[in-house]
DNA sequence: GCGCTTGTTGACACAAATGTCAGTAGTGGC
DNA sequence: GCCACTACTGACATTTGTGTCAACAAGCGC
């Protein structure tokens, strides 16, 4: 009973509405009902539209050109005359993503750089890039995946660690903690972004929309009150329960 | 040209051998070279290893029973008789790996947590637990696949986290930081050794095994020294850091 | 209005993956 | 040594998904 074939179909995604949510209405079949033309552009920012929120849920091994097609409402012919291929598909839409991805962090990390509470700030605006669109979750695939094509995650870590280490030499003075210590600052608040959006609702005891909301709002506010006061203290407080780290730096 | 079909094909892992590795010699085909029969738990037991391994690099939706059969040297056949169905691997490959991990984490957290530094010991303890294993990559997958079925991962966190706040407990006494402290001090942990074998890849600059392996061990020492010195405080430096969290406590 | 460009589509071809089945052949019990 | 049990396999059936193709039709320049 019942053959079942390849891939898996993750329980095919929460039924957002029946399918073909949108232009659905048309396909009512029986007559002709007009078939809409969109400009290439529009058409080919529908169907990105569409497949980057499928993409964030089954990940781009899961993508299927026939439910990106019945999202936007055309045939899936239609999206190989736009995109080539499948993996043509994909690969526009982690473009797009990475580069969406990119624009909004540079440009909120520079919005909320001098308030009180910087790392806070700052760790709320990249919360708010990474979590609400699929942005971490399309990273996070493709991480998984192995595909690290253009990403860039490196480059933008490491120029935001730099810039955030010369703000702090600057006032600092002398005795500014080495450059690693703020990478490290970096990543391990990346990590903590990223896993929460990823492994968090493995880790957390079940939990709605708003509660999660909330949790994950005083969960950064903590860490950011931790890493506010590591900063401020420069390496003080750790080099007293530091024994014996490999040779001076 | 080149109808490839579905399911994307991660670009079909990186060829540990040519393909059954194992027990390849056998099939040069011509003659007969006498069929091998294992027990059905030896059967049972190879396959779950192969399937293992192939699900931490592809995840469970991009297993195939044949790369799975090839590697163990059977036809696929053989494993829908020991398995019943592709989802029956894949169920049972997950709770394999769930078991393992929970048992090896329990374990390991027992048996380093007397150490002069048990933050970093237990940091330790849990990366060699997640990373070298497919652990850490499977749970993954299947958290962003959604599927969360008999993970437990919550209660082992809270199990944890209660443990070591009675600890705390006992040696501060009276003025011992909240509860949710200590939980947030885990859920870092946790979320930062799950992040780093997840996107670790993607935000640190390319890197050789070895090197990885001792970015890592730098920055888990680092991050040890940071809730250590968290821990020994109390909240005493972050209350001043803090300006009107959500009210008293 | 006429025709050209091109977005769009149904029907089809092809591939890959799962699952079925009847039959083969080890292995242990007698 | 024979027999029953069952691990194992090749061949096939079926499903699902990608990609091709020829034809249709919507908008635009003329």
């Amino acid at each position: 009973m019942a053959k079942r074939a390849p891939s898996e179909r993750v329980k095919s995604v929460p039924p957002t509405s029946e399918r073909a949510s949108s232009k659905r209405a048309q396909s009512t079949h029986a007559t002709s009902e007009k078939r809409v033309r969109r400009t290439a552009e529009d058409a080919r920012s529908a169907i990105l539209d569409a497949a980057s929120k499928r993409m964030a849920e089954v990940g781009p091994g899961g993508l299927r050109l026939q439910d990106v097609a019945a999202d936007v409402g055309v045939s899936h012919p239609t999206i190989l005359h736009h995109f080539g291929s499948r993996e043509g598909l994909v690969a526009a839409v982690v473009h797009r993503s990475v580069d969406a991805l990119h624009a909004s962090l540079v440009e909120e990390i520079g919005k909320g750089r001098r308030g009180e509470k910087p790392v806070l700030e700052m760790l709320e605006a990249a919360a708010r890039v990474l979590g609400p669109m699929g942005h971490a979750r399309v990273v996070a695939w493709l991480s998984l995946a192995g595909e690290i094509p253009d990403t860039r995650g490196s480059e933008n870590i490491e120029r935001i660690a730099r810039a955030a280490h010369e703000l702090r030499r600057h006032h600092h003075g002398e005795d500014t903690p080495p450059y690693e210590d703020m990478y490290f600052v970096i990543i391990l608040s990346a990590l903590a972004l990223f896993g929460d959006v990823i492994v968090g609702p493995m880790l957390h005891p079940p939990e709605d929309e708003r509660a999660r909301e909330r949790r994950g709002k005083r969960f950064r506010a903590w860490l950011a009150r931790l890493l506010q006061s590591h900063l401020e203290r420069g390496e003080e407080a750790m080099v007293a329960a530091r024994t014996k780290t490999r040779r001076g730096t």
